[in-house]
RNA sequence: GCUGACGUGGCUCAGGGGUAGAGCACUCCCUUGGUAAGGGAGAGGUCGCGGGUUCAAAUCCCGCCGUCAGCACCA
């Protein structure tokens, strides 16, 4: 009999379970659920777990699982499954959260007995011997809450066959070498200062010059689309930001000081109170709506020192924010019209995979239950009248309405939220906005807040990683590299190198003293796109010889017509050079 | 913020109670090379910061800061 993976991967978790309490003896256990690779599972226990446990802990587990043992499902009632757990206090905590007419199930595996749902394999003899490993130890809350003590949680790697495991570890391996934290410095994109400003970027020229590709790219979109772009100021008074409700919900996360007349101001952790203050200046019309402000605003958020993380969360960030006013009959239009640009700009990047996460009303929540029901049922509406496939994430919604996340997959394979679409059932209300509607009458406007690349910080991380560090060549801020082949060419290859700077194509020269293939190596390090070569040959014909960084080589090329070609690639924003 | 590991020249890392090493990168010299590392020489660090133990600390201990892996957080 065959078993899915995602029981195979239980089933082990119950086989470490029963090794670590072979091994360690007095161990409180806690949860242990099968996951995306393998499983993990949470233990309390006196030992702190270090790597070179793992090697005795597999060891049993081959043990174990070598013994033939059977899984034996047992059926209790509350009180007998309390009796048997009673030294596991974390397993009571969970059996006392369970409805009280409920049928308990165990499953004993040898001396170990576990609170179950099962369902797990027969026997261990069904479980793989050579295809888990385990891979990591961390802290982890009990139920995930800060509150609550925190355990040690061992994480292990679990596929159907060791070449399965094998290719997932080389996949990871992969994905370290394009990691952004490494790729950035080594491409001198950016840099940290972890002593002076933890979380905040110093981006070198390169890196900058990217930046303001994305932005100026995301400009013309966004005109095109039909926005007004605006600036509004990143150090204003406290009292506004009590009056957008931000500082009672996030006020520890602010960067806030006071003046030298007491006043307390405070750097903006996000721009929507100036999107409101802007549409709130003067009276508005219908014929104003939708009014689509967008504002590259950049912001700051005192992040959690352990939330840091490269590009991908820092404390110092640019959104490519916008706020979209829009009467209730434009509701739903404007929210489709966004879902589609939202796709429009990722596609330009190559990201076709993209999915979308509808996340809907929270616990902690502002605004009436009839008001969440018309929100997420018009984010809905949209979604399904338009034939775009979601997934519900249930009370993950932001406190002032329901919202769209949007979820790619990079080239390799990996999943990055970036986009959000958000319904703002609180600010237009704070903020008194009104508009004069058509019959004469004061009306509220309804309020989207939408990001698109979300932060160019974080989606600059995420290119480079997607891309390996190869732009593409509108992107990228050096499109190629001068070569001369000897010091003889030197001449020659400035007179070429001038015609490429004329046609506005940046380009760099390497003359250094060092031999022809040691600066290819360098260019294709630093992942330019082309090496021009020129040698006598070149120089005799009038021409270039081209090398790219995909090792592709062209040879005799006219001068002319490859300058034409990168132009029209850059106004094209090919993906491929 | 929490748990754990870590913090040595720009980068990758070795060493380890008696006042610092390698490779790459950098500078200079030789070499003038046809598609991923030519050769030589040189410069560069009070070993994250602060305190303690000691005749002596980069090395041991404590605190802080930061980084990394998770967890929690993510307007």
């Amino acid at each position: 009999m065959s078993y899915s993976i995602n029981v195979i991967r239980h089933s082990l978790a119950h086989v470490m379970a029963a090794a670590v309490k072979n091994l360690f003896g007095d161990v409180k256990f806690a949860i242990g659920p099968d996951i995306d690779n393998g499983f993990y599972y949470d233990f309390d226990l006196e030992h702190r777990f270090s790597e070179e446990d793992f090697a005795k802990i597999e060891f049993e587990m081959r043990k174990i699982i070598k013994s033939d043992g059977r899984f034996v499902r047992e059926a209790l009632s509350k009180d007998e499954a309390l009796k048997m757990f009673a030294d596991q206090p974390y397993k009571i905590d969970l059996i006392q959260n369970l409805p009280a007419d409920e049928e308990i199930s165990v499953y004993k595996l040898r001396n170990f007995v576990d609170l179950c749902r099962g369902p797990h394999v027969d026997s261990t003899s069904d479980l793989p011997r050579d295809s888990f490993k385990l891979d990591k130890i961390a802290g982890a809350y009990w139920r995930g809450d800060s509150n609550n003590k925190m355990l040690q949680r061992i994480y292990a790697l679990v596929f159907a066959t060791k070449e399965e495991l094998d290719a997932y570890i080389a996949q990871r391996e992969e994905a370290e070498k394009r990691d952004h934290r490494k790729l950035g410095p080594a491409l001198d994109l950016f840099h940290f200062e972890p002593d002076y400003a933890p979380g905040a970027v110093f981006w070198h020229d390169k890196g900058y010059t990217i930046y303001r590709n994305l932005i100026e790219f995301m400009r013309k979109k966004q005109q095109d689309a039909g926005y007004i772009e605006v600036k509004t100021p990143r150090v204003m008074d406290r009292v506004l930001w009590e009056t957008s409700g931000h500082w009672e919900k996030y006020g520890q996360h602010n960067y806030s000081g006071k003046t030298e007349d007491d006043k307390v101001f405070c750097i903006r952790p996000m721009n929507c109170p100036g999107g409101m203050l802007i549409f709130g200046q003067g009276i508005k019309s219908y014929k104003d709506l939708p009014l689509r402000v967008a504002e590259f605003g950049e912001v700051n958020r005192y992040e959690a020192s352990g939330a840091l993380h490269g590009l991908l969360r820092v404390r110092e960030f640019t959104q490519d924010d916008a706020h979209i006013f829009c009467t209730k009959a434009q509701m739903e239009e404007e929210c489709l019209k966004t879902v589609k640009f939202i796709f429009e700009i990722y596609k330009g990047f190559g990201f076709e995979n993209v999915e979308i996460k509808l996340s809907t009303r929270p616990e902690k929540r502002i605004g009436s239950d009839e008001i969440w029901d018309i929100s997420e049922k018009a984010l809905m509406d949209v979604l399904d009248h338009n034939g775009y496939k979601y997934e519900i994430q249930e009370g993950e919604g932001a406190f002032y309405g329901p919202k769209l996340e949007f979820v790619l997959k990079d080239s390799i394979g990996r999943s990055w939220q970036m986009g959000t679409v958000q319904l703002d059932m609180s600010l237009p209300e704070r903020f008194d906005l009104s508009y004069i509607a058509e019959d004469g009458s004061k009306q509220r406007p309804v309020m989207w807040h939408r990001a698109i690349l979300g932060s160019i910080e974080r989606f600059l991380g995420i290119l480079i990683e997607n891309y390996d560090g190869k732009f593409p060549l509108w992107l990228a801020p050096v499109k190629a590299v001068m070569i001369p082949i000897s010091e003889k060419h030197i001449e020659y290859a400035d007179k070429v190198y001038e015609e490429f700077k004329k046609a506005g194509i940046t380009i760099e020269k390497d003359y250094s003293n060092e031999s022809m293939q040691k600066r290819i190596r360098d260019a294709q390090l630093q992942k330019i796109p082309y090496m021009i070569l020129v040698g006598q040959k070149e120089e005799d014909e009038g021409k270039i010889s081209i090398r790219t960084r995909d090792n592709k080589q062209e040879n005799g090329i006219e001068i002319s017509g490859f300058i034409k070609e990168i132009l029209n690639k850059i106004s094209n924003r090919d993906l491929d050079i």
